[in-house]
DNA sequence: TTGAGATTGTTCGGATACGAATAATATAAA
DNA sequence: TTTATATTATTCGTATCCGAACAATCTCAA
């Protein structure tokens, strides 16, 4: 949220707005920073890496997925990627036009849907991975590397403190 | 992306499928918590503190933008919320529905939209705003204290090295 | 003054995104 | 066996979300 403007201007009027409140402002620019951060690597990669293969964030998230643990169950895919069932199903259906990746009834299971990958998929990611991770490496290069491990376990501390 | 599996059961699926390449598992380990954080931060926000006021994530961002800055050019709401403009004219549309906002040109530009919060905005903000500060409080305590500046500057200078 | 080029917000098309309701299937107890 | 309960993926309605195309407006050089 602290985008053309600075973060001690950004301050001086939210405590004008608030200056009869106790506010903690190292608490709003950790999750200012966060969805910045989230956001900013959002678009980035979409617009580079994803963007030849039509694939959404979203989309690519489902396809890794897919692609580590298939056959892989949807409900284990949808809790993996961090989206609804509901999403899922919208996602998967795009995927299946695409021709990446495949739904099939579980044997076991009738209410289960299994859901693999496609030659064309496991072709897309055999390129589309690697190259994702090196845009990762770039993106966390930004950050010393002595402070990525700090980083990891506080971003996953978060994470367990509001699931947990 | 490590939801009910292990970070080194992931890793070892992973290097089963791309065994011949070489992978940065630290950066991938960054750029999976980054987003399980703000994904969760944001699902549980708007199930506890967003709820009632019936606002999203991003409408909530939209009218705290131009409730610090109000009146706030429309292209500048956009740029500090993060959103395009083409979804900031859906979230306004959205807001001037319930009441909280409005539009209306500016006199100096025509083709400028200014944005102003509606009495019902403003009072909203006033109890809602305090109310998620406290709510960021606790995420952020999940993270030792003595890490808090380190994770809110890795943050900031992952998006600067994006963006800038 | 005028007209080409730049900037802005909106519209459009299509893809997420989610909660609630639903249908199909499985599981448990009676 | 039957029946109530639980679990699952999908459908539905509605709200983002974005890129591209668009119309309105501004700027500035000719």
């Amino acid at each position: 949220m602290t985008g053309s403007h600075t973060l001690a201007e950004t301050e001086a009027r939210v405590s004008n707005r608030l200056s009869h409140m106790t506010l903690d402002f190292e608490a709003m620019a950790v999750t200012s920073n966060l969805f910045r951060a989230a956001s900013a690597v959002r678009n980035h990669v979409e617009r580079t890496v994803l963007a030849d293969s039509g694939l959404s964030w979203t989309a690519f998230v489902v396809m890794w997925v897919t692609w580590i643990w298939e056959p892989a169950e949807t409900r284990e895919i949808a809790e993996e990627a961090s989206i609804s069932k509901a999403t899922l199903t919208g996602v998967l259906t795009t995927l299946e036009k695409l021709g990446y990746a495949k739904r099939s009834r579980s044997s076991k299971d009738g209410r289960l849907v299994i859901v693999t990958l496609q030659p064309a998929g496991h072709k897309l990611m055999e390129t589309l991975f690697p190259e994702f991770n090196r845009h990762e490496v770039e993106v966390v290069a930004a950050v010393p590397k002595s402070q990525r491990t700090v980083l990891a376990d506080a971003l996953r501390a978060i994470t367990a403190k509001i699931e947990g």
